[in-house]
DNA sequence: TCAAAAGTGTTAAAAATACACCCATGG
DNA sequence: CCATGGGTGTATTTTTAACACTTTTGA
């Protein structure tokens, strides 16, 4: 079956930036290329938009099927549209950037056979494609927006300690944040849970955790509140 | 001649939502569809990316063709993939944002016959397709960018006074700013030249006139200064 | 009892805000 | 001479930044 159209059509495909964050840094998935051009390089989890289902949609099914991701915050991040970005077709690409909790995306299901690993952001080999150009906007876009929107959450576990969520934001900013300052600005917001419960199996002090009130931060949202970190 | 292809490929396109401000308020200019769907309706310039263009060409392209609009402020905005967003055929489309100095753009040339007229953003028409939306995503991201960017000034003339710069930011933002408060702000940039002119023909004490430094900008840009009002 | 991280307040500096009058110019 | 907008400084409040010790716990 081959579909035929009046003037030339660019392909549209999507790829997309998973961040996660383990205890030693910054992670980015990658996918190691099962088809050419390329073939058996690590590069962006991606692939072309079905013709029924939305950009966003094509997005979330790449996801799963090729790293057996679901149910993750992901955003649209930039569409890189340069005429020879991909070698063979004209290929216009919609990129995405997507938050998991590692935690829960420790083994990643390499569905097709195909291989997918965590590698560190400021590590990442050589991509094929623009997909450097991509985590670059990406990591900036992270930057950008893990100060004034609360979803440095994302990259968490549901309960974490303070000094867990202050990491997350010494990780993504690049700098040392004083641990006072941080704590007062946080619970400043309102936007945590303060829950009876502490950590468990470390070898000192149990620190106490804490969840992210997204009920309270929706209500908060409309009457036009600005998070803030 | 046809094109044809292994599977169904939408078709892409570019919509552009273009500010411009006048003495009374914020402008989007529109233009009338000259085919359908929607023919004779009030529209976003834009069409169709051709396949030996870049996205980002295609939306300079369709500016000068539908609007004689060139050498613009142009930014992406958001790509738009919903599956029925045009009602006839699956068009996913790349918005993007311009700003113009309207005293460049006053009339705007209707290039091939199609009227295009200058509308307040406030007292739209309704769009067709999801144009509203795109406009309302044009509005917010020149809201969240004004301040943070040195972005208010591509919608002045090169001189400009510091009243009608504090328009800018008073009409983008929707609430009115203290004068000597943004005055200090503002040459605290020191991104602005001050030049040994002042306006002309005005009733009244005539203002100084300033330029944007933009050469200072990019320098300052470098070394991680970050433009904020 | 030691190591390791949790937890906690105050002070100083900087930035943001509120606020009102005189000045220059053209009509 | 008057109407119109241009131009200017200070005091207060709020926010941010700097900074160090005691507590708890498990090994």
């Amino acid at each position: 079956m081959a579909f035929s159209y009046e003037h030339a059509r660019p392909a549209l495909a999507v790829d997309c930036v998973v961040f996660g964050l383990d205890d030693e840094d910054l992670k980015v998935l990658l996918i190691q290329r099962g088809v050419d051009p390329f073939q058996g390089k690590w590069a962006l989890p991606g692939g072309f938009v079905r013709i029924d289902e939305s950009v966003d949609e094509a997005a979330r099914r790449e996801l799963a099927e090729e790293a057996g991701i679901t149910r993750v915050f992901l955003e649209q991040l930039y569409t890189f549209g340069a005429v020879a970005r991909d070698p063979r077709d004209r290929v216009v690409s919609v990129a995405y950037y997507a938050l998991v909790k590692l935690s829960d995306h420790r083994v990643v299901a390499a569905t097709d056979a195909r291989e997918a690993a965590w590698f560190a952001a400021s590590e990442l080999p050589s991509l094929p494609f623009d997909h450097d150009e991509i985590v670059g906007k990406a990591l900036a876009r992270l930057q950008g927006s893990v100060r004034y929107r609360p979803i440095g959450f994302e990259l968490l576990p549901q309960k974490f300690t303070l000094t867990q969520l202050q990491r997350v934001y010494e990780t993504i900013l690049e700098k040392t944040l004083d641990k006072r300052n941080f704590r007062k600005k946080v619970l400043g917001t309102g936007l945590l849970l303060e829950l009876d419960e502490v950590e468990q199996d470390v070898a000192h002090r149990a620190a106490r955790l804490y969840m992210f009130d997204k009920k309270r931060y929706r209500e908060l949202e409309k009457d036009g509140f600005l998070f803030e970190i």
